[in-house]
DNA sequence: GTCAAATCAATGCGAACGTCTCGGAAAGGG
DNA sequence: CCCTTTCCGAGACGTTCGCATTGATTTGAC
């Protein structure tokens, strides 16, 4: 194939590297996110590193992109098995559990990233764009979406619980359903 | 009294510093925030920096506090002449002007950085507790500092424009104001 | 005028940074 | 078996970082 030596493990140990990335993130903040330390967390050698990301904005716009697309697989995920699809998007923007507070976290942190970069603050849009898209299809306006995006901060914050916005995402829901 | 030596211009220069940390964050991110380059940017020396700021830490706190200030300086700002204030303070939280995406970007960034550290994360909240606060006190609810949040991202973004979230808001008041 | 406090400019230090290079191990196609 | 390609560990290079130190200057209370 196109895989010469072993080529096998590669997506494995790449998704390993950014896994380090993310935790890196989530517990000290982007700012302390260094080749040499995403290597040490992964427990690899920064040679490795570099070999998969041939330098810290690469590697800083794949864990981007990987966090996105891991956001966009747990919307679709919650489609397939939905009574109601558009409560089910919509409360699916609510972290809940702890695992997922720290997603949430750091794809807030990569979003703000983003804001500041050119390149990707165009895909930024182009997901949100999706997003809204999505929700159209499904009945939904901006102001879902919007909704659900700012009580998903309230509730990183800690001013409300998960449960206080999903109960008003409900009734915003039935408002203009 | 208690100012020795010249302490007239301290605020101001002080002012000034968080300025160019303002500046640096708004037109690089975050990341590029150093002693060094604050100094330059503000074109005064290393030194000077240093002096009003011990540390790194107390100069990103100090700049965090200040922005936060200014917003719930702005808010007030439009609490005073307002026929609808409960419109007004929401509204507030939209960017409008370039000026407004700046301030707002950069305040976006601190409030991410204030994510991963425990002293501000709290300060953080308190904050939006008072907003919550006022907004209870105008007939409001937290849906809808959720609902302005969330567009303020949108926009912030460029999925929406500053009108279209202003009329959702606005829209948003008449069905639970 | 004296003097302590406030104010800073200049400079050095050790650590960490991103990146590059080089050498060799590993592995499959021919 | 060989040879190309992938893989990656080790180390060095030059830069920049945060911070501490030092000393000069300025200021206002006394």
């Amino acid at each position: 194939m196109r895989v010469r030596g072993l080529g096998a493990a590669h997506d494995e140990r790449r998704a390993a590297i950014l896994e380090a990335v993310f935790a890196i993130v989530d517990a000290e903040g982007t700012h302390q996110v260094s080749i040499r330390r995403v290597a040490e967390r992964a427990g690899v050698s920064v040679g490795r590193v570099q070999h998969y990301f041939p330098s810290k904005d690469e590697l800083l716009s794949a864990a981007f992109t990987a966090i996105n697309d891991r956001g966009t697989a747990r919307v679709q995920a919650r489609l397939a098995d939905a009574s109601s699809p558009l409560e089910a998007v919509l409360t699916e923007l609510i972290p809940e559990s702890e695992e997922d507070r720290r997603l949430f976290r750091v794809a807030q942190a990569f979003e703000t990233h983003a804001l500041t970069n050119s390149v990707l603050s165009l895909s930024l849009k182009e997901s949100y764009d999706d997003l809204l898209g999505l929700l159209a299809a499904l009945g939904g306006g901006p102001e879902l979406l919007a909704l659900a995006l700012g009580l998903a901060n309230l509730t990183l914050t800690g001013n409300l619980t998960a449960a206080q916005a999903r109960a008003i995402i409900r009734s915003g829901i039935e408002k203009r359903g």
